[in-house]
Order: structure tokens, then C-alpha cells, then sequence
RNA sequence: GGGCGCUUAGCUCAGUUGGGAGAGCAUCGCCCUUACAAGGCGAGGGUCAGUGGUUCGAGCCCACUAGCGCCCA
């Protein structure tokens, strides 16, 4: 059995029997970290160029911590990080995390509340001093979770948008774009949320689809007007009936018939006693509903239109906490208080929370008779994505970023194909939400994060620069001049949004916004494209005059194994730690179960957890996670995660781990041809000649792969070399090689030198993907290896190099002949049952000479690989006058016969060749068909209609051959 | 309503300029073979969602239909 792993140190043979991932990937990662393998530039002394090669790490929110979409996308970025790093080029990944303004003072408050106190029982500066508290002692979750996952980014340089050099560059561009009026202040309506007491983005808000109600009130007409019905009322329709108290106007569509007489006219509106115009505007659907629509352009993004088309009052009557206010606020548009307004609300209402204030509006309404009638209705709900809590437009004073001028060469960036999105169909979704761009609103009432450098006097004029001394300063003012900070702070993708250069030191010019902006590639998910690339674009051109990044690779969103979003809600989550080291069902169900928003939920996620992982999860370590990840990167959108292929992957790493023991076990006490200058003194065998071909081969793909982002085909490149080629074949080659008698000094000593230098070579290859494992077994073969590199770790070795003339026809095919041999031996052994343990006798036939002639020397050079991987007791050459009944294999034209006397059931053999037969007779059909046709062959190209003449003949051939045979065996 | 995408083996997915339907996992059979049973060897399994068109030839190009999904309003 397995024992406690050995260090690498030790005994070189003394590796574990299995692979084990956790007794080497945390000790590779201390090593690589201290002796500073991360650092930007770490690898530059190989390749004289440098090209510098830069990612940036798309900021994680720092009270988060990393899930699977995450692990996905940082293995991309590590394996792209690793790769350039070991081509010799400057690299640097960019690490660090946002402070995510209302996610970390939510946590904070939290933990105050625990302690029975409140954010408010302390001043500004008392909270922001516990939040970094907090931040100092719990934000190093993710750095953590990145070392874990074998992240190799540039630790030194780990940035946060808070930190000192960040903020002034956020600072610096507040200052700049106020002064070109870029930034500008407004009353404008903006999502609230009444749980934080903040303005949210747009791009915060999720809009769910809820069922609801349509309430249909009657709103009485003014002095004693009638409808064309005879009626004294107009029925409205609302989803919100709170919002009746601020209700500016009725409006009806202006082609609409049955109101035409009553434009103009007035409504009494109920409970509050105002006074509103019956306007005609377009925005109302005459079809929908009555075809009335009340307007209250204080709560009511479309409405806010429609009051501005007409001049209507704002008539704001929610506190920040959404409760009923005593007196409303009443503005013009442009944001001067309407002072001859009757503002007063019903005084019954004050304080009311808004939907306590709708049950008793509701009631009301009924009492007085004016509740029409109550519909089911089906409703997009607006919910912040933090709070979960129903947001409310509400007119506000806030901050504004114009965007229309920044929109305009950021587009630009992606039509002149300076910036690329990879795939290229995302320009699209790109380009549609640019060129319908809002401007965007800045400020956010919350304590944590940039607060903005904006001074006012006591007549509410603004004053921007860095600090109150600089306004002063700037503007002559003396000290007894009274100015207050604005008390807001900025978005937090505001300061994102400046990540690409303030991060490489920007105001200041160093040599990292020189060499790293722009970057080479963003590795990100769709989900972030407006909130955040579209940002960046804008920032960093305007700043800059560069892009941020040359290239936008889009990955998937990794979906659980039913191609569900994974939620805490749906209890499907997968914590990417939990697969590399294993979890206990009873941990899991409690992790999944715990802090439930919705305890009725907890119990299903139980249930289902409990189905579908009854054992718990494995071990399956970083590498073969990492692989996982890599294998799903297609083009595909959703990526569907499925635990199978996290377990194929481990095996696959026990697979190689166990190769390395069979080489190691072949190599030790031995000469492996390290010392020697070049190959000379060595003889290379078919396999070893084969093996270095395939592997240059699988070097090209994996580079043209990667070039294209196509880390699922890199991956099976990789597999299909080092599992089906490397393992499956050159091992299994390489042991007749070193034990037969008959293979010289020479040839061992090239096969031992193969074996030890492609492993080694392969090690080199996979080692961006599959950084631990590599590192463990590349230390190990070292010492058998040509000194290609001084380097101590395979992290800074160089990567494999493409060279063609390694690739050989001849060689090819020869093996390929060798591989349908036994393939063709292994064959009849499987469908007839012969165990593979007993030797077999064969005998081999032709007609044709050439066949003849180059086969027998192929048999004298590979009979010891035939012999011995297909188990073989004789091989001879017969005439067709002498054969024994035989069961029948095909080596291209030569028939390898396996005489069945006693071996086997005549009838199974039969059935076998019949089987064989009809599969030939249906390529044959299909290509006669073909060829058949005149069309075809006049206008198909030449090379095609040869390559079907030559598989009809082929086919034809085989298929003489086997029935000729059947023939025989039915004679006996 | 507008935009984008998906439908290929039991499952998860590849399929490059149109020219032999593939992989991994799962299934079945044989085997403890001197690196690996987390394994080896062998086998079975597909009307490429449907219809029509272009073409000598369509999983791939075009049109329409059906189903599913995402984003925006």
C-alpha cells in the first residue's frame, strides 16, 4: 500500500505507488512564491526580446471568496501567465481585489449588529476605521484561494481600489472630468435602494418576473365632466397603487377616441384632494387596460418622460426608507422646488412603510366605492441584487458621468480591431449597449469607499479639487470661509473601471504603464462586459490614449451538471476548494444548507445534496481540477460542470504519475545519454523516432490552440499525446527495447534517453495547465536529463519548441503498420476470447510483391515490438497452398492469420469475418455510389475522387481477402 | 417586442475552407500482464431537432418550423 509520501529529496525511486495530490502542491507553491517565480519579469533572461505579456486580474469583490466560475477563469489566466512566462517573455499577472462599497459595509454592519450596535452609533471615520479592520483580518480569503489553485500572479504588486496610490488616481480623473465637464451633478430619478439608503446602477438592479396584482381604481373627474359613456370617473390601472399620492396627470393616448373630449379636462384625485390634468401622450397604449394611465413622474422612469414632455410637477413622496413622507417634494424638471405647491399628503400615510401604505390605500379606495377591480397580474419586479429588496426610482441629487464623448472611441477600439472579442460575436452586445449608453450615475450614499472631492459653500455651490485645502487654495478662499464635503462616495466600478493603468501607477509615469498598458488579454465572463470592460475601455482611452487590452476572451458560465446556474439558493454550488481536497457529505450538506435565506429551501437542498453526492466528494486535487476547467473551454456559453470529468482527470494524473515510476525504475543506475553532446552516440528506434515526432506535433497544436483560446482542443492534444501515445504505445514499445537480448547497447541507451527526455519534455508541456504534478515528477527526472535548462524550477524552464524536422513520414507509417498489427492481433484475441495471456502463433500472407517486399523488412526490423505486445509465440510467411483454418486480421494488404485449430469456435470466427465484411460492403456501396456518379467525378477536385477510387480499392481488396477466408472455415 | 445563442452516442461536449460522424465519462466482454485495478485490452452505441433549398456532395451554407436558454426594453 501507499505510504506517507516522500520528499523529493530522497530516493528518487521512491515515489508513492498512487498519485497523491496533497502531499505535493502546497510545498511547490511555497517554494515557486519565495523564491519569487511570480514576479513580472521573473523568466526575461531567456528570450531577449521580452515581449511583455500582461493579464489583469478582473478585481473579485473583497468580502468574497472564489467559486467555481472564478477557479475557471483564473486557471485560463494562470495557464496563459504560465505559458508566456516560460516562452521568456516579461510577464506579469496584475492581481488584487475591489473594495465593493455596499457588499463590505453590508458585512461590517453585520457584524455590528451582532454585537447589538449600529453603523450610525459611530462616526465616518470610527466605521471606516473598522472596515479595514475587518478587511485586514478577513479579506485575505481569495489571495488564499488563489494560492490554492496554483495562481501565479505577481503577490508584490497586489492591488486594492482602496489603497493609497488607487485612490489618488481616482481622485486625479474625478478632477479632470468635472473640470471638462464631464462629470456634473443633477436631480435626476435613480434606482434607491431603501435597504442600503443608496443609489444603485441600473446594471445592480435584476428584474424578476413575480406575480402580482392590477389594481383598477376610479379617479372621479372634476366638475361634473362626463366620459362619452355617461360615466364621472376614469378607471387607471396600477401595479404600485402607493404611488397614486404622487400622481401628476391622467393620460390617455391622443388617437384615442373614446377620451378626446376629456383632454384638457381635470381629475379629483381621491384621498389626497389634488387637482390633475387629463393629458393626451403616445406613450400610453390605448389597448392596454382602459386605456388610462396615471402619471407619477417621481416614481416612474417612463412617467419621468411623459411629466417632462407636458411640464408636470415632481411630486416625490418617499423617504429614503421608502415610508410616506408628511409633505411631499415638489420640483420642477431642472430641480428647483416647486414652492406653490399644495404638498401635503394625507396625514394618515406619514411614516407609513410603502406597502403598508398600499394595503390602506387599497382599502380606502374600496370604502369610498372606488376600487373597480383586482386583477392577477404578471410583473417584472426590480430587485437590488445585493438587498434582494424592491427598488424605488426616486429623485435624487447625485453625480453623473457623461458618457456619450467616452462612448464614442471605445467603440471605435473595437471597430478598428484594436481591442478583439474573442469569440468575435460579442462585439455585438458590445455595441448595442455603447451606443444606447446612459450617463452614468457616480455617487453612492454609504460611507465606504472614495468620497467624492466635492466642496459646497452655504449656497450650495460646488467647489472640486483634492482636499479642502486645495479649494481654498484654488478658489482665494479664507478659512472662515464655511465649506462641507459632499458626504458620498464613488461607485466602486467607478475606481474598477480605472484598474488597467492605475494599477501600473498611473498619474505617475512609470515603467509598467509604459511596458503594461495595454494588456495583452481580459479573461472575463459576459456577465461583466457593461458593468466593467465597457468601463475600462472608456477610462483608459480618455487617460491614456490606449487600450486597455488588446484582446477580450469571453469564457462560458459554468453551470452545474443540469445546466443550471449555480446559487446558494438552489443549494448547487460547488466550492472549487471542496474538489481539491475533498469533502464529507455531512460538511457539505451544512455548508449548503447554512445561512438560508428561505429555510423551506434548506431541506431540498439537503435532499438533493444528499442524492446526488451520497459518498461525498473525492480529492481530486488542483491539477486535475485545472484540467477539468481547461477540457470545457470551447466556444460554448454555458459549460455545464461535470464531476466525471474532474475524476478522469485525476486518474489521467495518476496515469502519468505512474509512467514517471516506470521510467524512473528503467533510468536509474543507468546512462540515459545525459552527458552526451547530441544524439550521435545514440541509435533511435522506430518508436523512439515516432514518439519525438508526435511529440513536436502535439508542441504545434498546443500553441496554435492556445493562440486561439481553444484550451479544450489544447487539452485533448495534450491527452490524446501523453495518455494514448506517450503511455499506451511508446511504454509499452520501450519495454521489448530494454529487456530483449537482442537490442544493442546502443538502442537501450536511446530508448532510456527517449523515455526520460520526452517525459521530461511533456512535463514541460503541461505544466501551464497542470502546474503542481508537472513540477513534482520534472524535479524528479532532472538529473537523467540534458542540461537544456539551470533553472531550479519548472516554472521558469523553457517551453517546448516546435521543431519539424522531427516529423517524419517514413516513421509514421512504419509505426502506424506497427500499431495495425497488433491492433489486428488484439482484435481477434478479444472477439474470439483468447486470453491475453496465452502466446499465439501467426501466420502472414500477400499477394502483392511490394506488400511482400516491404513488410518482411518491417517484420525483421519491429518483430520484437510485435512479438511482444501482441503476445506472440511464432510469426512465419505461408502460401496460399498451405493454410490452416485461421482467423483473419489486416495490416493494411498483408493478412495476419491466426491459425484457430483448437484456439476457438469455428462459427465465431465466421460470424466475426461476417461482421467485417458487411461494414466494408457498405463503404463499398457508398463509394461505388459516389464514383458512379458522372457528375461526381467530372466536378468534384481530382484528389478527392482519388482518394475515393483508393478507398473503394482498399475496401475491395479487404473485403476478397475475408471472404475468401470465410470460405475456407466454411469447408472444414 | 428587439438582440444573441443552443439542439450531434445513455450523459457532458468537440467537429477548422462543405468531401471518411469524434472524444471523455457511462455500458458490455476478457484480464490481478513485471508503471498504473484511480488500471490494461477489446466491443457495442448516433435519421447530427424537423422540413425545404443551394451543391456532384450538407452536421457544416441559406430559408422556414419546433423546443430550450440568455441579454435588453
Amino acid at each position: 500500500m501507499t505510504t506517507k509520501n516522500q520528499s523529493s529529496e530522497t530516493n528518487l525511486s521512491e515515489l508513492d505507488t498512487a498519485y497523491n495530490p496533497e502531499n505535493i502542491e502546497q510545498k511547490w507553491y511555497k517554494k515557486w512564491e519565495s523564491a519569487g517565480n511570480f514576479k513580472s519579469g521573473a523568466n526575461t533572461s531567456q528570450n531577449s526580446t521580452n515581449d511583455p505579456y500582461c493579464i489583469l486580474i478582473p478585481p473579485p469583490n473583497v468580502t468574497g471568496s472564489l467559486h467555481m466560475g472564478h477557479a475557471f477563469q483564473h486557471t485560463i489566466m494562470d495557464t496563459l501567465t504560465r505559458y508566456h512566462r516560460m516562452k521568456g517573455d516579461d510577464t506579469l499577472w496584475q492581481c488584487g481585489s475591489d473594495h465593493a462599497g455596499i457588499a463590505t459595509q453590508m458585512v461590517v454592519e453585520r457584524q455590528l449588529n451582532a454585537q447589538g450596535k449600529k453603523r450610525t452609533d459611530f462616526t465616518r471615520e470610527e466605521f471606516i476605521e473598522k472596515v479595514w479592520q475587518w478587511k485586514e483580518e478577513s479579506g485575505g480569503t481569495i489571495s488564499e484561494q488563489m494560492r490554492r489553485l496554483g495562481d501565479s500572479p505577481d503577490w508584490e504588486r497586489e492591488a486594492f481600489t482602496m489603497d493609497e496610490n488607487l485612490s489618488k488616481a481616482v481622485q486625479e480623473v474625478f478632477i479632470q472630468l468635472y473640470n471638462d465637464k464631464t462629470i456634473y451633478r443633477g436631480k435626476r430619478l435613480v434606482n434607491w435602494d431603501p435597504k442600503f439608503q443608496s443609489a444603485i446602477s441600473d446594471l445592480e438592479v435584476e428584474n424578476h418576473d413575480e406575480k402580482g396584482h392590477l389594481w383598477h381604481f376610479r379617479y372621479p373627474l372634476a366638475d361634473g365632466v362626463k366620459t362619452s359613456d355617461g360615466k364621472d370617473y376614469l378607471v387607471v390601472a396600477t401595479t404600485r397603487p402607493e404611488t397614486m399620492l404622487g400622481d401628476s396627470a391622467v393620460a390617455v393616448n391622443p388617437s384615442d377616441e373614446r377620451y378626446t373630449e376629456l383632454v384638457g379636462k381635470f381629475i379629483d384625485l381621491p384621498l389626497v384632494g389634488r387637482r390633475i390634468p387629463i393629458i393626451a401622450d403616445d406613450y400610453v397604449d390605448a389597448e392596454f387596460g382602459t386605456g388610462c394611465v396615471k402619471i407619477t413622474p417621481a416614481h416612474d422612469f417612463n412617467d419621468y418622460e411623459v411629466g417632462k414632455r407636458h411640464n408636470l410637477p415632481l411630486i416625490s413622496i418617499l423617504s429614503a426608507t421608502a415610508t410616506i413622507l408628511a409633505d411631499a417634494d415638489v420640483f420642477y424638471y431642472g430641480g428647483k422646488p416647486m414652492d406653490d405647491f399644495d404638498s401635503a399628503l394625507p396625514s394618515n400615510y406619514h411614516n407609513l412603510d410603502r406597502f403598508d401604505a398600499r394595503k390602506l390605500i387599497i382599502e380606502e379606495f374600496e370604502c369610498k366605492g372606488l376600487l373597480d377591480k383586482i386583477d392577477d397580474h404578471a410583473l417584472k419586479v426590480p430587485r437590488g441584487d445585493r438587498s434582494n429588496v424592491i427598488i424605488e426610482p426616486l429623485l435624487t441629487d447625485q453625480w453623473y458621468v457623461a458618457t456619450k464623448s467616452l462612448a464614442k472611441p471605445a467603440i471605435e477600439a473595437v471597430r478598428s480591431g484594436e481591442i478583439k472579442f474573442v469569440p468575435e460575436n460579442w462585439d455585438k452586445t458590445y455595441y448595442h449597449w455603447m451606443e444606447n449608453i446612459q450617463d452614468w450615475c457616480i455617487s453612492r450614499q454609504l460611507w465606504w469607499g472614495h468620497r467624492i472631492p466635492a466642496w459646497y459653500d452655504d449656497d450650495g455651490q460646488i467647489y472640486v479639487a483634492k482636499n479642502e485645502a486645495e479649494v481654498r487654495k484654488q478658489h482665494n478662499l479664507s478659512e472662515d470661509f464655511n465649506l462641507t464635503q459632499d458626504s458620498d462616495v464613488l461607485d466602486t466600478w467607478f475606481s474598477s473601471a480605472l484598474w488597467p493603468f492605475a494599477t501600473m501607477g498611473w498619474p505617475e509615469e512609470t515603467p509598467e504603464l509604459a511596458k503594461y498598458v495595454p494588456s495583452s488579454v481580459l479573461v472575463t465572463g459576459f456577465d461583466i462586459i457593461f458593468f466593467w470592460v465597457a468601463r475600462m475601455i472608456m477610462m483608459t482611452k480618455k487617460f491614456t490614449g490606449k487600450v486597455p487590452f488588446k484582446e477580450i476572451y469571453i469564457t462560458g458560465l459554468i453551470k452545474d451538471e443540469n445546466g443550471d446556474k449555480m446559487s446558494k439558493s438552489k443549494g448547487n454550488v460547488l466550492d472549487p476548494i471542496d474538489l481539491i481536497d475533498g469533502i464529507e457529505l455531512e460538511a457539505l450538506v451544512t455548508k449548503r444548507t447554512s445561512g438560508m435565506m428561505n429555510p423551506k429551501d434548506a431541506k431540498k437542498i439537503e435532499k438533493r445534496t444528499r442524492k446526488e453526492f451520497s459518498e461525498g466528494i473525492n480529492a481530486y486535487g488542483t491539477d486535475a481540477l485545472r484540467m477539468t476547467f481547461c477540457s470545457l473551454a470551447s466556444t460554448s456559453r454555458d459549460i455545464n460542470f461535470d464531476l466525471g470529468r474532474v475524476e478522469g482527470y485525476r486518474n489521467y494524473c495518476n496515469k502519468l504519475w505512474n509512467a514517471t515510476r516506470y521510467v524512473l525504475m528503467n533510468v536509474e543506475g543507468h546512462d540515459c545519454g545525459q552527458a552526451e553532446e547530441d544524439n550521435s552516440g545514440l541509435s533511435l528506434s522506430v518508436a523512439d523516432k515516432w514518439i519525438i515526432g508526435r511529440f513536436n506535433q502535439t508542441v504545434e497544436a498546443f500553441e496554435n490552440h492556445i493562440a486561439k483560446y481553444r484550451f479544450d482542443l489544447a487539452t485533448q492534444a495534450l491527452f490524446q499525446f501523453s495518455k494514448n501515445d506517450y503511455c499506451d504505445w511508446y511504454l509499452e514499445l520501450s519495454k521489448p527495447m530494454l529487456m530483449s537480448d537482442s537490442s544493442s547497447e546502443a538502442e537501450k541507451l536511446g530508448t532510456r534517453h527517449t523515455l526520460v527526455n520526452i517525459l521530461e519534455s511533456m512535463m514541460r508541456l503541461l505544466h501551464p495547465m497542470m502546474p503542481f504534478v508537472t513540477e513534482e515528477i520534472w524535479q524528479k527526472l532532472k538529473p537523467y536529463c540534458r542540461a537544456t535548462s539551470v533553472s531550479d524550477s519548472i516554472m521558469l524552464a523553457p517551453f517546448p519548441q516546435f521543431d519539424a524536422s522531427s516529423v517524419d513520414q517514413n516513421i509514421i507509417d512504419d509505426l502506424h503498420w506497427i500499431q495495425d498489427f497488433i491492433n489486428g492481433v488484439r482484435n481477434i484475441r478479444g472477439e474470439l476470447n483468447i486470453s491475453p495471456s496465452k502466446p499465439i502463433n501467426v501466420l502472414l500472407k500477400t499477394d502483392n510483391e511490394e506488400t511482400k517486399t516491404r513488410d518482411s523488412k518491417r517484420l525483421d526490423n519491429y518483430q520484437t515490438f510485435l512479438s511482444s505486445l501482441a503476445k506472440l509465440e511464432s510469426i512465419n510467411w505461408v502460401t496460399d497452398d498451405k493454410i490452416p483454418p485461421s482467423s483473419t486480421a489486416l495490416a493494411g494488404e498483408l493478412e495476419i492469420l491466426v491459425p484457430v485449430a483448437g484456439l476457438i469456435d469455428v462459427s465465431a470466427e465466421i460470424a466475426r469475418l461476417n461482421k467485417e465484411i458487411e461494414k466494408l460492403n457498405s463503404e463499398i456501396k457508398r463509394t461505388q455510389g459516389k464514383l458512379s456518379n458522372a457528375n461526381f467525378v467530372d466536378r468534384a477536385p481530382e484528389a478527392v475522387v482519388e482518394k475515393e477510387k483508393e478507398k473503394l480499392n482498399i475496401a475491395q481488396l479487404a473485403i476478397a481477402k475475408l471472404e475468401s477466408q470465410t470460405q475456407e472455415l466454411k469447408s472444414l
